[in-house]
RNA sequence: GGCUAGGUGGCAGAGUGGUUAUGCAACGGCCUGCAAAGCCGGGGACGUCGGUUCGAUUCCGAUCCUAGCCUCCA
């Protein structure tokens, strides 16, 4: 595997060389579990996901992704609805994990908690202090940013720049504006944890260099996440790291995806354009919204909108179509990715350009027809969707599967066999009032050399190509 | 004000110093009882102004526009 990716760090593509060929590790910063995940937190999933299901092509891995369950925005979420902290939290895991089983996303290796590793968080903020890296003052524990010279380095920001548009007001317990908190006093209302300068509990940051350290190890391979979080949350987490190891390098790969969009804004509660993940699903497939986020390149922008998502389920129907095709021939038998499709994705995972070799492979296959060249392809078809965790499904479910209250699938193959016997007859007149009548109930057929087949079409069919503006 | 990405055909979205992205939509043809699906084919694009070059959508400069970050954020 020749894998190109693109460092943050040095904003260049680099060639991709593990530090430990048997054992790459992948940390990505996961949720903050106060609300329910919406379609910009699945980006980063999806898209690492991706990365790693590639990787493990080559290597082994181990993959770890976070979750955050202490801060400040769960407090206030459990105070607004009245209920324990905990429960807050828990119910957000919870979604996090249904929303993205059904976006394909397999589960990471490992999933720390930062509840749980609060002792560890205690022991490094303590190091850092004793380094002279850190202090503490008015129960708070500041990281003094100036003891890093390389601070600012990832954001490629220098300090006398970050105070001129510093919408805070400097606290006055900091030696230095651009200092940030380790550790933070708590009320007696709110979680909090006994250490050395009080009952409080942990900054934002210090979760991920402990949990990252922890089941990874001081150096890690690619440290990943939102490109939100390259200031300050990255940058703060490689300054405590590299400070608390001595100067070894913590992340050796900077990997950030772009926001997604919705209609050119970004999604925030007060603009009230949040598209959450389960709403989402409502629309369409799990699957779908999971090719709507491959289908631009990861570093860039992705604006939202249904007519994406309908796109992506149309796209999905014309390559289950050609593997349908072929699926009475399948035996399952192993297959590997097309080599241009490998290609795409050694270069930063160029998931735009994989997914048109897909297509290509489709038309293939449709061209190839009964031939065992079309078998072959529709395999290699298959085998290069696997690692975008796509095509997973059954060809034949993908259509039929649906909505069952409007018509049952047995009633609709009542329907054809009624239809066939007029068509045979030819008494076209009742056969095509059967298939409008079929169409009125969301099932469209095809005939074909083969016989029927048959359908559900999408729901969302029909709709205007864009919303908004 | 500082920093960072972008501006590609009707839409989404790759890529490239000269040669087809891809998907959807639209158009013509084949197939079909008619459709659908599929196949074949053609049309249609690189924000603006300069520069480098035999040749620029691609490199350089300027400019306009958009989005994001600047201690809550995926």
């Amino acid at each position: 595997m020749s894998l190109s990716l693109y460092n943050t760090l040095t904003r260049r593509k680099e060639a991709f060389l593990p530090a430990d060929p048997k054992r790459v590790s992948v940390y990505v910063c996961g949720p903050t579990v106060y609300s329910r995940p919406h379609i910009g937190n699945a980006r980063p999933a999806v898209i690492f996901d991706v990365l790693v299901r590639f990787l493990r092509t080559g290597y082994s891995v181990v993959y770890a992704r976070n979750i955050t369950d202490i801060d400040d925005k769960i407090n206030a979420a459990a105070e607004e609805a009245g209920v324990p902290i905990a429960e807050i939290a828990a119910e957000n895991v919870s979604a996090y994990h249904d929303d993205m089983h059904a976006l394909g996303v397999l589960p990471p290796d490992i999933e720390p908690y930062a509840t749980e590793h609060v002792s560890e968080m205690i022991a490094m903020i303590a190091g850092l202090i004793e380094s002279g890296h850190a202090y503490a003052k008015d129960a708070h524990v500041l990281f003094r940013v100036g003891s890093y010279p390389d601070y600012g380095q990832l954001s490629r920001r220098d300090r006398g720049q970050l105070l001129d548009g510093a919408r805070v007001e400097v606290a006055a317990y900091k030696e230095d504006p651009g200092d940030f908190v380790l550790w933070k006093p708590s009320t007696p209302e709110l979680p909090g944890w006994d250490s050395p300068w009080g009952r409080g509990r942990p900054g934002w940051h210090i979760e991920c260099s402990v949990m990252a350290e922890q089941h990874l190890g001081r150096t890690i391979d690619i440290h990943g996440g939102g490109n939100d979080l390259i200031f300050p949350h990255h940058e703060n987490e490689r300054a405590q790291s590299t400070c608390a190891h001595g100067g070894e390098i913590f992340a050796r790969y900077w990997i950030h995806n772009g926001f997604v969009n919705v209609h050119s804004e970004k999604m925030s509660k007060s603009l009230g354009n949040v598209v959450l993940i389960h709403e989402l699903l409502e629309q369409g497939s799990g699957e779908a919204i999971r090719l709507a986020l491959l289908g631009a390149h990861y570093r860039q922008p992705l604006d939202w909108s249904d007519a994406v998502l309908r796109d992506s389920q149309r796209k999905l129907d014309r390559l289950y179509t050609s593997l349908r095709d072929v699926s009475d021939r399948d035996d399952g038998t192993q297959a590997t990715p097309s080599a241009e499709f490998i290609e795409a994705l050694e270069d930063d995972l160029n998931t735009p350009k994989a997914l048109a070799v897909l297509f290509d492979l489709a038309r293939k296959v449709n061209r190839a027809g009964d031939s065992e060249r079309g078998l072959s392809l529709a395999r290699q078809l298959r085998a290069s969707g696997e690692i975008l965790g796509l095509l997973g499904a059954d060809p034949a479910e993908w259509f039929t599967a649906g909505d069952e209250a409007a018509l049952g699938a047995d009633e609709v193959e009542a329907l054809l066999v009624q239809r066939t016997a007029a068509r045979d007859n030819g008494n076209y007149s009742e056969a095509d009032r059967i298939r409008t009548e079929l169409k009125d109930s969301g099932v469209a057929i095809e005939d074909g050399p083969k016989g029927t087949s048959w359908r559900r079409i999408d729901q969302m069919e029909g709709e205007d190509q864009t919303r908004g503006r």
